[in-house]
DNA sequence: ATATAATCTTTCCAGTGTCAAGATTGAAAG
DNA sequence: CTTTCAATCTTGACACTGGAAAGATTATAT
């Protein structure tokens, strides 16, 4: 059983082993070599799929990106019948709960300038962060059925979000200690405020 | 006027270097040999007074938190005067105002693991981060003067940290557009969030 | 079957963090 | 004032990193 010259599937692999070794060691001991390394391939080998470093880095991004798009639309389905203020309570907890479980995952996405959010006037918000895109239009349609006015909408959306995101961002401070539950925590937090 | 061998104020001049290094290039093209060099000094210098390079990065980010400190301490005495409720917004507007002037700041500071944050119920709070301890003071005695009951405080003073915090994170992507002024934003949507 | 393009390896280079050995100097002790 | 010693700084080395260049191997199209 000689190992072929040509990998076959090395572009999905150096993918997948560079996003474990960010769940593991995390940003900083990252290193293209570790991941050619990984995928028993030449250190030289992932300049046939990436452009460089950064390349790789961003298409980790995206794939990671879209794991978490995939586990907010789950939940957008299996919340669809408690009613649109519920719902928007359960994506916000879905959000942070999916960085409680990966920790390494919200430096990963947020400390590069990775993504696009307009929060402009005329923006369409086509090219934003997914992420931010669903939730926002969530919170957009329970707000307008609960009669939220369409004037401080956005301002609403920003707040809401902004306490989703700054509490994914201390869930995941590797000092930050806590001695309960966060999960019931977390649902409480965002249950409570009101934009 | 020849270069003394002895430099005399290196270590200051490094850690100083350092954070205009973080503040012009970011943390990812931070080097030890570039701090060294800006300081006209060899590339080993540091090593006698930093153990590595992650000694360094943690004293430059005390020394970054407290100038932040200073910041926030400052808005502490010329908003005194203003009841504690608004007190409390005036807090919020200039942690996020801080990482707006200084967006590299942001992920240098809370990338790494470089703070304590103590959320557990016996928790003294006396290793906190110092800018959360402060937020958390302010907000307590505001919320107390307003009828809030102790249950509830700790988990209102965090999902108002986690706004303030938020919203720091977001005004400090580098991709984030909005065509009107931050400054305003940050104090309206500080303003109209209720815990 | 041959040519072409894609994929992978090898080799090299500059830059990095770190360590060890030595050079220079200020300050304390005689 | 001289000697000693510890602090500070330099030089040189090492392993590791990202990246470029050139060549080897193999799949695919013609």
């Amino acid at each position: 059983m000689e190992k072929p010259y040509h990998h076959g599937n090395l572009k999905n692999e150096l993918l997948e082993a560079g996003i474990r070794l960010i769940n593991q060691e995390g940003e900083e001991s990252f290193s293209l070599r570790k991941v050619a390394a990984l995928c028993g391939v030449s250190h030289a080998a992932p300049y046939s799929h990436f452009q460089n470093k950064d390349d790789l880095l961003r298409e980790m991004q995206s794939y990671v990106t879209t794991q978490f798009m995939e586990t907010l639309e789950e939940t957008v389905r299996t919340t669809a019948r408690l009613g649109d203020a519920e719902q928007l309570v359960q994506i916000g907890k879905s959000y942070v709960l999916f960085f409680l479980h990966h920790p390494q995952y919200f430096p990963f996405l947020f400390s590069q300038p990775c993504m696009t959010i307009d929060l402009s006037l005329n923006g369409t918000g086509k090219e934003d962060f997914p992420p931010y895109r669903l939730f926002s239009d969530i919170a957009r349609r329970a707000l307008t059925k609960m009669g939220y006015p369409e004037s401080g909408m956005q301002d609403a959306i920003l707040s809401m979000w902004a306490l989703v995101h700054g509490l994914s961002s201390i869930v995941t401070m590797k000092h930050v200690r806590y001695d309960q539950d966060w999960e019931l925590k977390i649902e409480d937090l965002i249950r409570n405020t009101r934009g």
